[in-house]
DNA sequence: GGCCGCTGTTGAGGATTTTAAACATCCAGG
DNA sequence: CCTGGATGTTTAAAATCCTCAACAGCGGCC
């Protein structure tokens, strides 16, 4: 919950491909404050702060929720899915908290120590799962881990990524496509 | 789009009921601190307003985010209410819209033809409730309206306001009041 | 009245932020 | 090599924030 300004206002800063130099130009304040800001070896007055985002331009509120509605969630533990079950039929939802999904979950299943191929998919959309039996090893992008029964995954398809099954059971996952034709 | 950071800490504090010192106290801070900001005579850090924030609760991005200029809703029709429920429960949730609301919803039953009193009730704070059985006729200010059940209130306890049943059945409502001590 | 407890405000001074300018790196070209 | 121009970092002084403590006002109560 403790939002790291520091790191948080660097990582804006570029995005929008700007220099501390550049940032404090634009801003009217000198490139060391921002150094030291993004360091959080000072912590900002809001007045401070707020020239330096004007500079950007980025307005404060935008700023200090950027960090939920920005930081793309991959991995969700199984404590992490929401239940939206009843007694009877149990329904868990990934990335309930994403607004604007564009996707439907799907049911899938791998062979043992099957794959999606050498090489790593990039297409268009929005694709996430879970795993309901045995295990699959998935990468995206440079981090790549290996998920059991019950954990989940939620990323950008355009980020390079593969499926693989490094286990003798057959994997079963629930899993999306996106647009959500479902 | 310029926020008034002070006018806007002092609205918020007030909506939650503390006083500057109670504030400071939760806060770790020194009650003057507040009041500078409050005044706008100074621009507090980031730090400092996170503190003062977490002693409310109220996340720096809630802060910067709530709009208190917007007309608040006063009454929410049966199909305004944010339906929380499954299939075999129902959550109904009202005013879901509205950011750092600072009560809990209770429960009420106003026998026939009974009232709150014929002098209109005013104090600190907000309240607001829903409709379960009967009807009650609600006056917040000049406005008035017959809420059948299903139907929900919200506003600010500020204004002078009433309740009656003018029906002949005991009228059942789920209510609140601010602070929220429950 | 006088006292108590609450409210928010203020002034002096210590603590922190911010500036201005120098420092350190890295990389591209001459 | 080494110079120029970019990057981010650091340091002492100036500006601002923050605390402590005192102050002023309001309302209730004995």
């Amino acid at each position: 919950m403790t939002l790291d300004v520091g790191a948080h206002l660097r990582a804006v800063r570029q995005m929008y491909g700007l220099s501390q130099r550049e940032l404090a130009k634009r801003a009217g304040v000198t490139n060391g404050m921002i150094s030291l800001i993004e360091q959080n070896r000072v912590s900002p007055s809001v007045s401070s702060l707020k020239k330096v985002l004007d500079g950007i331009p980025m307005s404060l509120a935008e700023f200090f929720t950027l960090d939920l509605a920005q930081a793309p969630q991959v991995f969700f533990g199984r404590d992490e899915l929401t239940d939206l079950g009843s007694d009877s039929v149990s329904l868990r939802l990934v990335a309930a908290r994403r607004p604007g999904r564009a996707m439907a979950i799907l049911h899938e299943r791998y062979a043992p120590a099957s794959d999606t191929g050498e090489e790593m998919i990039t297409h268009k959309g929005e694709e996430g799962g879970v795993v309901v039996r045995g295990c699959v090893e998935l990468t995206v992008g440079a981090a790549s881990r290996v998920l059991n029964a019950g954990d989940a995954y939620y990323f950008s398809s355009s980020v390079p990524h593969r499926f693989r099954n490094p286990g003798r059971e057959e994997c079963e996952i629930i899993s999306a496509s996106t647009p959500p034709t479902f």
